[in-house]
RNA sequence: GCCCCGAUGGUGGAAUGGUAGACACGAAGGACUUAAAAUCCUUUGGCCAGAAAUGGCCGUGCGGGUUCGAGUCCCGCUCAGGGCACCA
């Protein structure tokens, strides 16, 4: 019977919708297992084969799971808010709700007919405003908290006003953006909106004034992790410091706690390594300087106090407030010269042209422990966004201090015995402390290691300073400019933010008709005259003000992409939950996502992002666990194999992969669904642009062969891949089969479509098992042990690759069980039955097919997942070494249920021989471990 | 500069420390066919010996080491990929 995947395909789509077969429920008698895809982003080019690949492997999982027996959620849905829809709708005038719809409904369309098993009741899209609903809320509450380092949690702001009236400052442990003093006195003759300033500086969302990224041509302003080389990652804009007000989400506050859940959780190395560096910890000591002849004193952070006896100079960032107060008037216009210069400087700049620049403040600090006076210098080498803005500089042992005295003739002092200063610093943590004695202190002879703590112990009892943890990890900055995205929940009242009440909650997007920022620069939201200010929800916030006529402005920015997609997951354990993100009863039970499939390059966006807004649900009691992806697995990105043809210079003759060498050629992208096997087809490339009708060919064997390389897939280089073409000509199964059988899951892979054909051949070949003629010709014949021995062989093969991901083997060990089968002629239903169990994660239409062909009349889903029986997998007989005087001497198999006495028996046996090849007496025979004769001669 | 990961045929890639190269692609040869496509079969790491069956040697980026035995473990290089980067 003829493997028709068209017909087969097509009912079992069909079928499974109808009867809900992946419709899944909260059932506490049953384990759980929660599988998640980073949901996509639906853009308006489609699906290409790039994209199901993590899909598919996840998918093969939660099937693989529910054959185990778990109760295995699996949903779907799509970061609908964007920059590119967006643009897309600034160009055409096209509203972006309309084309993300659009480009919804053909992402369904292509997701369907690859055979998911998603349950589509628990779709959740970002730009609903059900969803979103729930993404105002959390942000809402980030407003109404603070967080308490001694707790190390989350509190209700209340709580800090409540100690603020009491005792003012005087003990409090909260994470702030500046840190501040203030007695209960203080506080109580505080007004309103001094009061609401104050509590800014705690709130975990906030309305803070930072340098953020502003990129011009976007009109907005984007996050750390937005932005690459200067430059945005969407679109490739310029991207620009800017001093400006935005709400941040303090993620800072929660570094610790998202570096120590790195260790529970399973994750690959790199990407635990990535998340780490980006939050970058680092253990180090602040130290206070006074400045000479005067009362001002300022705060260094080091990590490298030991060397506090080879500072010869002191460094401020352009930016710090310092600069102001420790400039000397003599010095005065040649520093503000200085500061101009700099801020017309771009990050782009900085990056690029890494001059020494830097000016003399005029002010000298006193080195604590020399008593020593060093000059303060201003230089933009210095950060002001990390540790104090300012620092103490050894030349001799950091490089950039280094680069800095060598170009403006500084002195550099060595402090470690032997090194050498001459040419380069010496940057590394080790060796023995010289130079380094003061009246009062001493470090010599000590090693590096001991020196930095007995530093850190004598800066600490001296007061002279104190230990301090840093992070380079730094607020999100939580405001975009645009229109395409979730309204923040926010009305201004005396110019200070205020939330909406949870009852207005969600607070629709308006319809707008120009989707550009304002000429003012205000974002586009300013366009909606009459927004969403109803009656209704104003009298909510009105009940308690005098003026019911006063109409309060809304918040205009909207939030960025990161903020729909920190709680989805969350969200599909109960996503028609009109009164909570997540209830009680299906959050309790689903709890955490078990495996969660998606690209790398979300490690230091998405993935900080979401774990810190869960461990914010967590502290309020809305999430159940502290980590909210409890493994996850990568999926490589599937690269472009691009075709060229070569073109004769000033011609339009094209010349074969082969003779090309001699003539001057220029390669030439070329449509690859036009190459075959790198073999053009040369009137589809004359059809294919009208430059190329009259092409002409030079061939070899009567062939035009194409050049290749790896690249990225993209639409200029002609090497998109479509899956649709490939299920049109193959169907979803083989898809799914080639695309775990291209390589291991986690790296990066060419598309090569050449290979597609292997996959389908095989399917075939394994539908022909079950059949003779048009007749299903399975049989109740008792399996043969040959049988038997392949179906556990193969069982356990493809357990344990799943459980490690490894599918890319376990293909080919389902092509060598057939293709054993086939010879064997096994008909037995007894094996052929558990071996359509085990290939259907991989191929679910064909497997259903046959499934029910074999007389079942429930899903193949619902079928148990087969356990392989050792007594099938012995070998017959185990090859063993003899070896002696230290090399391998011959082999000898021994039947594979010999025990160790009988081997070590046999290994006497070999005496004589070993004896007979030295011509010397054996003193010893050793039955190592795995089976191995060790005969030792003397 | 720092951190992470990797290097195996013409290609993608297999190998709990135990017969390296599974499986697939490509290639070559053959069968079927008027022909083509499709399908099926055989060969396919290199070198050497042999009429053949077959046998021998060399082979997992380079150099060492551990081990009876190393693609796999350890040390040192080389190259390629990814992340971070004036983060003090």
């Amino acid at each position: 019977m003829e493997y028709n995947f068209k017909e087969i395909e097509a009912r079992w789509r069909r079928q499974w919708a109808q009867d809900g077969t992946y419709r899944v429920t909260e059932d506490a008698s049953r384990e759980k297992y929660y599988v998640l895809n980073m949901f996509p982003y639906p853009s308006g080019a489609g699906l290409h084969v790039g994209h199901p690949l993590g899909y598919i492997a996840s998918d093969i999982y939660a099937r693989y799971k529910r054959l185990r027996g778990y109760n295995v959620l699996n949903p779907m849905g799509y970061d609908a808010y964007g920059l590119p829809a967006e643009q897309y709708a600034i160009q055409t005038g096209q509203h972006p709700a309309v084309t993300t719809a659009e480009n919804i409904a053909r992402y369904r369309e292509q997701l369907d007919r690859i055979g998911f098993s998603f349950d589509w009741s628990r779709e959740v899209q970002t730009c609903d405003p059900g969803y979103y609903h729930w993404t105002q809320w959390a942000f809402r509450r980030m407003f109404l908290s603070y967080y308490c380092n001694k707790c190390q949690s989350a509190q209700p702001i209340e709580d800090l006003v409540r100690h603020f009236e009491a005792h003012g400052t005087q003990g409090v442990e909260a994470a702030c953006s500046e840190e501040l003093s203030f007695t209960a006195a203080e506080w109580e003759a505080m007004d309103e909106v001094r009061k609401q300033e104050v509590l800014m500086n705690y709130r975990i969302a906030y309305l803070g004034e930072t340098m953020v990224n502003w990129c011009p041509q976007l009109g907005t302003v984007l996050a750390n992790d937005e932005v690459v080389d200067g430059v945005s990652v969407r679109g490739g804009y310029p991207v620009e410091q800017k001093r400006m007000k935005q709400w941040c989400l303090r993620v800072s506050a929660y570094a610790q706690r998202l570096l120590d859940g790195l260790d529970g959780i399973d994750w690959t190395d790199s990407l635990k390594e990535t998340q780490r560096n980006w939050i970058g910890r680092s253990e180090g000591t602040e130290m206070e300087f006074r400045v000479a002849g005067s009362e001002e004193r300022f705060t260094i952070f080091t990590t490298r106090a030991d060397t506090i006896f080879g500072v010869t100079f002191m460094v401020l960032a352009p930016e710090s407030e310092l600069v102001a107060r420790l400039t000397t008037p003599e010095q005065r216009a040649e520093v503000e010269a200085y500061l101009a210069a700099t801020k017309k400087r771009t990050e782009r700049e900085r990056i690029s042209d890494r001059r020494v620049t830097g000016v003399f403040s005029g002010s000298y600090a006193v080195n604590p422990f020399t008593d020593e006076e060093i000059p303060i210098w201003i230089s933009d080498y210095v950060l002001a966004g990390y540790g104090t803005g300012a620092i103490m500089a050894v030349p001799a042992h950091d490089s950039r201090d280094y680069a800095f005295a060598r170009h403006f003739d500084l002195p550099v002092v060595p402090l470690i015995e032997g090194c050498d200063v001459s040419e380069e610093s010496f940057d590394a943590k080790e060796g023995i402390v010289c130079n380094s004695q003061s009246a009062r202190f001493s470090l010599n002879g000590l090693t590096v290691q001991e020196a930095i703590a007995a530093t850190k112990r004598y800066v600490t009892e001296q007061g002279l300073g104190r230990v301090k943890v840093n992070y380079r990890l730094r607020d999100a900055i939580f405001s975009r400019q645009r229109y395409w995205g979730e309204p923040f929940p926010v009305y201004y009242k005396d110019g200070m933010p205020q939330m909406l009440p949870e009852e207005c909650l969600p607070l629709e997007l308006p319809d707008v008709d120009k989707f550009l920022p304002t000429e003012t620069g205000e974002p586009p939201l300013g366009n909606a005259r009459q927004w969403a200010w109803d009656t209704e929800r104003r009298s909510v916030v009105d009940k308690s003000l005098v003026n019911n006529e006063t109409v309060f402005p809304l918040e205009l920015s909207t939030m960025p992409g990161f903020a729909g997609s920190s709680a989805y997951y969350l969200r599909y354990m109960d996503p028609h939950n009109g009164e909570a993100l997540v209830g009680r009863e299906a959050g309790g039970y689903w709890r955490s996502v078990d495996l969660y499939v998606g690209g790398a390059e979300h490690a230091t966006g998405h993935l900080i992002y979401a774990r810190f807004w869960n461990k914010f649900l967590y502290d309020i009691g809305v999430s159940c666990e502290e980590e909210p992806f409890r493994k996850l697995v990568n999926q490589g990105m599937i690269q472009g194999r691009s075709n060229f043809v070569y073109r004769i210079k000033d011609t339009n003759t094209f010349v074969s992969l082969g003779l090309k060498d001699q003539y001057d050629t220029t390669p030439i992208h070329v449509d690859v669904n036009i190459v075959q096997n790198d073999v053009l087809d040369v009137e589809a490339f004359r059809q294919w642009r009208p430059e190329y009708r009259d092409a002409e060919f030079v061939l070899e064997d009567g062939k035009y062969v194409c050049g290749w390389a790896v690249e990225k897939m993209s639409k200029s280089m002609y090497n998109v891949v479509n899956p649709d073409l490939i299920i049109e000509k193959y169907g979803a199964d083989t898809l799914r089969l080639y695309e775990m059988f291209l390589g291991p899951i986690n790296q990066s892979k060419p598309w090569d479509s050449n290979g597609v054909d292997g996959s389908f051949r095989f399917l075939r070949r394994f539908w022909n098992l079950f059949f003779n003629g048009d007749e299903v010709a399975v049989t109740d014949e008792a399996p043969t042990r040959e049988n038997l021995k392949t179906l556990h062989k193969l069982i356990k093969k493809v357990t344990e690759d799943i459980e490690v991901f490894s599918y890319n083997t376990s293909v080919p060990a389902f092509m060598v069980a057939a293709t054993e089968l086939a010879q064997q002629k096994c008909r037995s239903r007894a094996v052929l039955e558990p071996v359509l169990v085990l290939l259907s994660p991989f191929a679910p239409h064909i497997t259903e097919e046959l499934w029910h062909k074999l007389g079942h009349t429930a899903t193949i889903c619902d079928a148990r997942w087969p356990e392989y029986d050792e007594q099938y997998l012995k070998e017959d007989t185990v090859r063993m070494a003899v070896s002696f005087s230290g090399k391998t001497r011959y082999t000898i198999d021994v039947s594979a249920d010999a025990t160790d006495a009988e081997v070590q028996q046999l290994a006497l046996g070999h005496e004589a021989a070993a004896r007979y090849m030295e011509g010397k007496q054996v003193v010893k025979i050793i039955v190592v471990p795995k089976r191995i004769v060790n005969i030792v001669l003397k």
